[in-house]
DNA sequence: GCCGATTTGTCCGTATGTATC
DNA sequence: CGATACATACGGACAAATCGG
């Protein structure tokens, strides 16, 4: 299957500002430019330009043209907006990836487990507690809750890889939203343990559910970010 | 200016969800079905749903349907992906705000604050730092850079009602896109002056930068969260 | 396994409104 | 006022995925 023309667009849009062929503040060619330099439709065109616009690299302003926002990373930044898994955020940031398997388990989610998840009372689960290293530092402790159907023939071999990769590339499993909460939370006995922590008696903690592309949520992980190495992007619009 | 046939939809299918007329995991009518319902053309309406796709409410599948994956949130959340003012996330939750403002100041960017905040060097800024209530509880502490000739009037009365109250009413000032990043830091001085963070040695940090109707950063905030009350809401799917 | 009906995904062309200059 | 630029809305065509007979 061909990419979609209007994700083409939006892809050599990017590069471009990404590269700097845009200053940052400047405007953009309008659209009925571009449409002649893509050769497309107005509404594939702009598709392409709302997609910029949510990812935060433009703004459009009725009247006036679009302007480049956008402005590189002042540092490297390990968690985006976005579905990411911990060895394409490694990659992403030129970063070198392990992951240790501390615990695999199979259990059947109870009623806490059920209230801490989401996933109803009787559920089959894997539950696998996992520890991530960057350039050999401890960095990420993570709590995974996986539904043992949606994701059958895991194993240690796998986890201990990249779990997405065989999700979407071996079960062909498309993921598609994720629902995440961030908090701060006091560190426990097995963070103190396997985190090196310093002097932080806290640290940021990620919960998120996952949804496959049938829309069942399949997984819930509790990921906690050693303090000193996590940074979240986000980009926001207001709609009122 | 009425507001937007789209708008109207994406609003009134949103309040079906919230209130539970379709259940968790349901399939929503079909487009042509809701086509008709709404009178409008189908470009019309799959606007409407995508927006609520990319706001976590619903799942499209193709040759299937759109399935609700809304599920109210289990615990009042102070800060949820979009722009929304201190006041308005209070009065969302039912709770009381106030603002008091520590420092009104007027400051020229030098190359420090520059770096820090994005403006260029020689920008002149007003420089506020407001500590942030909560039924009573202090619970932010907010160091806020504004661009003087965008807000011009900015007053210490303002600041201590709704900036972006005086911005958007006042001065008509849109307000669109905000870049923010999430990190976890050590108290400062001040931060253990001003907010009762207990034995917690850190706090939740998220800085911002934020751009008006003109595609022109207007304000760059420094936003430092008691730890047991922070809580920040975000959804993400997966676009490769 | 095939075929047709249903449902969402992509793309195009056009008309009209609104804001800016 | 007219020209330019983005915003909204409509309708139609075809593709791709799913499901039931």
């Amino acid at each position: 299957m061909p990419r979609a023309k209007y994700a083409d667009i939006y892809r050599d849009l990017k590069t471009r500002i990404e590269t700097g062929e845009y200053e940052f503040q400047e405007l953009l060619p309008s659209e009925n430019h571009l449409i002649q330099t893509y050769n497309c439709s107005r509404n594939t065109l702009r598709r392409a330009v709302s997609t910029l616009v949510t990812d935060g690299y433009v703004q459009t302003m009725q009247g006036k043209g679009v302007r480049n926002i956008y402005r590189p990373a002042p540092q490297t930044t390990f968690t985006i907006g976005g579905i990411e898994s911990f060895r394409e955020s490694a990659i992403r940031n030129h970063q070198t990836p392990k992951t240790r398997v501390l615990l695999f388990a199979e259990i059947t989610a109870d009623q806490k487990v059920s209230r801490r998840t989401g996933f109803p009372a009787g559920a089959e689960l894997y539950y696998l507690q996992r520890l991530h290293y960057l350039d050999g530092r401890p960095l990420i402790l993570n709590h995974n809750y996986f539904l043992k159907e949606a994701v059958a023939g895991l194993t240690k071999e796998i986890a201990e890889y990249s779990i997405y990769a065989y999700l979407e590339q071996e079960l062909g499993m498309a993921i598609v939203t994720s629902k995440r909460v961030m908090t701060v939370e006091k560190m426990t006995q097995i963070d103190e343990k396997y985190l090196e922590l310093g002097d932080y008696n806290c640290l940021a903690v990620v919960s998120s559910q996952t949804y496959n592309g049938d829309g069942i949520m399949f997984e819930y992980t509790q990921s906690r970010h050693r303090p000193d190495y996590f940074c979240f992007q986000d980009n926001a619009t207001r709609h009122v």
